[in-house]
DNA sequence: ATAATTGCATAGTCAAACTATGTAATTGAA
DNA sequence: TTCAATTACATAGTTTGACTATGCAATTAT
């Protein structure tokens, strides 16, 4: 049993559950790739587009270790540069069709995992489960809805 | 709109929501430590105590890499070690009060995040939110049962 | 037009992770 | 019991990777 604990519904223990599935899932999907890279693979895809400043921004790194990511990204031919008409000196990033593989690929492998557990559950809780993905969608829309109205923070 | 889509109310879905619940959450609250040093006081909680070839498993780092992360959290005075009595080569880590604190005001940070989002919600969405963090909850128990079956792996 | 700013790349330093190995304690078999 | 095998952790040395500082080219502002 924990030392420290939380009452019951509150923000605390949703999050301990959430890096705890996390962890558990990441723990029990064994994927050779340093997780760093699917997740800008992944916000490449969540974008359609990307730049690197922005990358390095969501990932909480700085710019120049982003740009050897992005390079090391680029020479297994999962993600592609473009030059933006509109800004010469910016960089639009895509993925390639490679790009998109890897990427469903660990998804899937991940998915696998919550899967397995899933099957041991009944279909009410299976039910509720949706429900719960459903709930914390809207919770995150509500995030970024928020994110726009502090966009301007001092630095 | 993201190249790749999943299915609603998914194995994958949910583990995308998780993750971006959990990115959101990391980017909104500026904590000065390496959040690797909180993983590792978060497991000493869960267990209690733990060894320190436990923790570099559960991290997926090597043995060598937790021995001095836990010298760290040990020179900061966050963590405590004792020799097991059952066994001499082993040394029992434990969370010192002020590990328990850091721990706590981590935690804390993290979760005051998650309130404001919750603020913006009304009641019966906030309700929601408890039952997800219930289902979620019941999700891990059948994760911690399943892997009681599976500890004889081939390595 | 020129100064300031922005986006990205490069150079160099440093922190941190890994592999390989060593030491002490425990377990198991002859 | 005694000696080999195993286990838990620590240490040494190498290498990967992240950061700061800086440079260059394109854009914006005065």
């Amino acid at each position: 049993m924990p030392k420290s604990d939380h009452g019951p519904g509150s923000a605390a223990e949703l999050l301990d559950v959430v890096v705890r599935l996390n962890r558990w899932v990441t723990h029990h999907s064994d994927w050779p790739l340093p997780l760093a890279q699917v997740r800008v693979l992944s916000q490449i895809d969540e974008w359609g587009q990307a730049r690197t400043s922005d990358l390095a921004r969501v990932e909480h790194c700085s710019q120049p270790t982003m740009t050897t990511r992005v390079q090391r990204l680029q020479a297994r031919g999962w993600v592609a540069r473009a030059s933006d008409p509109l800004d010469a000196r910016a960089t639009m990033l895509t993925l390639t069709e490679e790009g998109c593989a890897v990427l469903a690929d660990a998804r899937a492998t991940r998915a696998r995992v919550l899967e397995a557990l899933m099957a041991r559950m009944d279909a009410p809780e299976r039910e509720s489960v949706q429900a719960a993905t459903r709930t914390l969608g809207a919770l995150l829309d509500i995030a970024y809805a928020h994110r726009r109205h502090e966009q301007n923070k001092t630095p």
